[in-house]
DNA sequence: TTCCGGTCTGAAAACCTTTTCATTCCGCGT
DNA sequence: ACGCGGAATGAAAAGGTTTTCAGACCGGAA
């Protein structure tokens, strides 16, 4: 329609800089007036990049995912990349095979695993360019959140309210993120001589947090950090039932700040993860990875956001 | 590697039965052995099928889509397809042209699009396949719920709590599931006599909540349905700041059930949408559309939840 | 005038499948 | 013995791009 060839075109509309300005024009003219837009499926044939990213979320049920996707599908959108989601259903086994039936059509997948243990994870990252969100292996490259720090904010708020024994209800031990949570727990107290009450493992659900309060209660501690804030949630609402009164009578911690967290009554005091900057950083770390081969790490900054869930010890 | 055209792979992979046997297993087997797997895009090339499917949604962060992805997503995946998933961040304009992007490389489209105006889901739907997630738009396939029924139940129960002069509290107007369910509370409330007062528009929101609650206070109502459950928490917070009881002082009745419904205190009493199964039913009935050519609607039950925050009127 | 270099454009190959059409082979009926 | 039909397979085209290579054209230098 525009009297010139296909190799004409995809300059006109791809390297605008090498065809002669008139023709480039009224290609780009036509083109819009038909609505052309290259096929990406036929593009991809040939350049070998899809222009697709894949993404995988072990939950979207769990309020903490969506911000996440949120991000990586509007980071992915601004450098014109779609996005794949996939959702595992907290199944690790079936993560690694949507991994592997996503990575003939993407160029690069975003992976959200808690739970896959690290030996998959390589062999995966091997076979597709991967970058980790919330989940650290060492020479992949990985968005992950200052826990230390965080648990560092937390311990210095509640140790300025009096606290001195303090309990924690884990998350799963398999995943990473309660193994970090733990680990910077036990040397946040350690150093600064709080004493640290471990609750043992629960489900990372509102339930599970329901199911511990009453062995909370009795603990006799005066202040409770939570694997998240689900599991924060599920104890302020058992708490509420036995009449226990937050934060006067016991202080409650969470961690991630889901949008949940300040809606209910008392509001949750919670150290804030960045979901959507981490999605954003993890579409970043992926392009930079298919363009340059480097892995980088990036460790995002998180916030202990004060809400009315925590007050001074009795 | 098996000493064949790459017709008879082809056809050993896809139509097993026109191959001799021992050659179809001779080639499955090497196929296996080197992890091959045809290429969809290049199959979608000359198939015209690419075995994708697009997801639109206006807001991830809005806990009611989640689960809308998720039962999209589960579908899909046991039918061997894809999923592209788009969040608008609730602008109408985008959307438009994010499906046109996303149409060449999917089959059809799931759109969940509250806000888009009619004549351009016709224009979008006769572009690319198209199912409408609530929202009805006469001649295209849709799944919605039955809003009518669901009314009948809240007001149903509000009456036998001996509710007379209920509030409501409207969602935007530009939106179709706030527009069908003025239109049923209206109808249920004039044919059972219940006084009906229209509190006007806020944001589908916790703050759209917290703002109208002095306001529904005010109205000297002994009961008070809101748009959505974002917009019932948000009630149920500034009326517990107020002091005032729920629901001794005052029923909070909610619409769509989400997560946080039932993690709050008092727990929200709402009419609970099929969300996941609505996801699940947009693909049953896109690949309908895709195979059969026939649009078809699906209207699904609701059901509603009674929990604490509805009680005897005073 | 000739030749050179540079700029712009077109032809054709390549990407990986699937599908159509043709070919081969075999068994069977006449 | 011949021909026919059916089954199995291969060759080639097609699908929509991008890229490489070659060619056309033009201006300027020798």
């Amino acid at each position: 329609m525009a009297g010139v060839s296909a190799a004409t075109v995809t300059r006109a509309l791809s390297t605008p800089d090498v065809v002669r300005p008139a023709t480039r024009d009224r290609v780009r003219e036509v083109a819009a007036s038909l609505g052309y837009h290259p096929n990406r499926a036929a593009r991809g044939l040939i350049t070998g990049r899809t222009g697709n990213l894949g993404l995988l979320v072990p939950d979207l049920a769990n309020p903490f995912f969506p911000s996440i996707v949120k991000g990586v599908q509007g980071r992915a959108h601004e450098a014109d990349h779609a996005v794949f989601l996939a959702d595992t259903d907290e199944d690790p086994a079936a993560e690694a095979g949507l991994v592997r039936k996503l990575a003939k059509q993407v160029d690069g997948i975003v992976l959200c695993s808690p739970r896959m243990a690290e030996p998959e994870l390589r062999a995966l990252a091997a076979e597709v360019p991967t970058v980790l969100v919330y989940r650290r292996v060492p020479g992949l490259p990985s968005v992950t959140a200052e826990f230390l720090d965080g648990m560092r904010q937390a311990v210095s708020h509640l140790i300025a309210l009096g606290h001195r024994r303090i309990a924690y209800v884990a998350g799963p031990r398999t995943s990473w993120a309660n193994r970090e949570r733990v680990r910077s727990l036990r040397a946040v107290t350690r150093r600064t001589g709080v004493e640290l009450v471990e609750m043992g493992t629960v489900a990372p659900q509102f339930h599970g947090g329901v199911s511990v309060a009453d062995r909370v209660l009795a603990a006799a501690v005066t202040a409770v950090i939570a694997y998240n804030d689900l599991v924060a949630l599920g104890l302020l609402h058992r708490l509420a039932a036995r009449g226990v009164a937050v934060p006067d009578d016991l202080s409650v911690l969470g961690f991630d700040d889901i949008p949940l967290a300040e809606m209910v009554h008392p509001a949750l005091t919670t150290v804030a993860l960045p979901k959507e900057e981490a999605g954003q950083a993890g579409v970043d770390l992926l392009l930079h990875l298919l363009d340059s081969r480097k892995a980088v790490r990036r460790d995002l900054p998180t916030q202990l956001m004060v809400r009315g869930s925590t007050g001074p010890a009795r």
